[in-house]
DNA sequence: CATCTTTGACTGAATGTTCAGTCTAGAAAC
DNA sequence: GTTTCTAGACTGAACATTCAGTCAAAGATG
């Protein structure tokens, strides 16, 4: 599977094939896990041979790599998008509990939770690899932390120290993500979601009714622009 | 280097020989990472054959699955000791934050945040480990559960509802695990502590001033046995 | 416009290394 | 004198990486 789509549509050449490639790598990853991904299978799915992806990267390891940070961007840049799509704060922040709770119905290869339990052990011994989520971390933590800001001059939330906040609200997703791509039985997605929408709402001050998201699809009922799609 | 002290404390044969690798093993595991341990990393550790090492333990994998239920096991274990010492709730819970966030003076062999990374990742595929992982978790939650039920008989605690507060607190603590394992600059074991039990605090309507727990040293000062030392 | 030349994408067949696991046989322990 | 441990040498398979080219399109050259 998979392959066809790209082999077919005729983009052979050029930089379209290294990120063919980085996107093939992510799937292989979130299947195997990143210590079995071989650099055959990143090849064999989208039907080349495995010299063309040393071609391309000069080792396995630049592979994995790049295809990490590949991942790392494209998630950020999803969530800024979202961000300015939406309204108010209390929309905002709820997205991004979304973004980190809730499997979405175009399921992107990116997505996969288990990609980011990859991601941080792989952090624990690749400098490289530190960083680049060490400064992903400090992005979501400004993002929430500017957001809660945002949001008491607004008058929408409750006055707290946001940079503290930041740091729980994104350690709490963290640690619910895990359960989330462990599958486990008593936290699952929903139940995590409603859970840290619960504390947020308290801890910031705003009422927060449960209901209205429904399921995957739209971030939101109500509110209008029904269109995001987030394209692939 | 690191053989001698069990190696020439004698304890060669039977069953200590096995625990003596297993330890390894999690030494290692901690060192390299899960995926990159070698069966002859462990067996050099301990100055024997890596022959020997597959005598014991069928398989490589099986030398590794049973290092993580060592771990676990023991983890566990060291908690309940713990909190059967601890007079009150509180003082409970916060010892159960501080072993899941202060590093201690005694480093074991089997702490090394990492380790739960690799953890996690691991159960990510291998169903064994999964259930091992999910078992844990569940206790992790039912012993926070039944310590805020307790507290609150107690009149020590506001009354809130414990399972779903025992959700947010262990995903909490799994989550700032992380930023710890992964040295964050801006999330370190300290400030991790702190917000974690200002939100503790503040849930469960408890007073709670800082000061006190004298960074590491264990979490009493007493506790005799200054030998233990574990080689290294 | 027919021919060479160049260049970039790509492959299949080696090569070499790294390990897990086996096998043989020696040493202890009981 | 079996049985339990243990080491050392060895095997076999799995891979990453290299190498020597193939192939086709794009430019030169005449």
């Amino acid at each position: 599977m998979t392959d066809t789509a790209q082999a077919a549509s005729g983009l052979g050449t050029a930089d379209s094939r290294r990120e063919q490639m980085l996107r093939a790598a992510l799937e292989v990853i979130a299947e195997r896990g990143y210590a079995d991904t071989r650099i055959a299978d990143v090849a064999e799915r989208i039907g080349i041979s495995p010299a063309l992806v040393i071609y391309y990267f000069k080792t396995k390891d630049q592979l994995l790599t790049e295809s990490i940070r590949y991942l790392d961007n494209i998630w950020y840049a999803v969530g800024q998008r979202r961000m300015a799509e939406l309204p108010t704060a209390a929309a905002r922040i709820e997205e991004i509990v979304a973004m980190s709770c809730l499997p979405e119905a175009d399921a992107e290869p990116r997505s996969s939770w288990t990609l980011w339990l990859d991601f941080w052990t792989l952090a624990a011994r690749n400098p490289e690899v530190a960083g680049l989520r060490q400064r992903d971390d400090e992005r979501w933590r400004e993002m929430v932390s500017s957001l809660v800001t945002d949001g008491q001059q607004a008058g929408e939330f409750r006055v707290v120290d946001a940079d503290n906040f930041a740091i729980l609200l994104c350690s709490l997703l963290d640690g619910l993500a895990i359960q989330i791509a462990l599958d486990d039985p008593v936290v699952g997605p929903e139940r995590a979601f409603d859970l840290c929408m619960q504390f947020i709402a308290e801890q910031l001050g705003f009422e927060w009714k449960d209901s209205q998201r429904a399921r995957n699809g739209g971030y939101q009922a109500g509110q209008s622009n029904g269109a995001r799609q987030e394209g692939r």
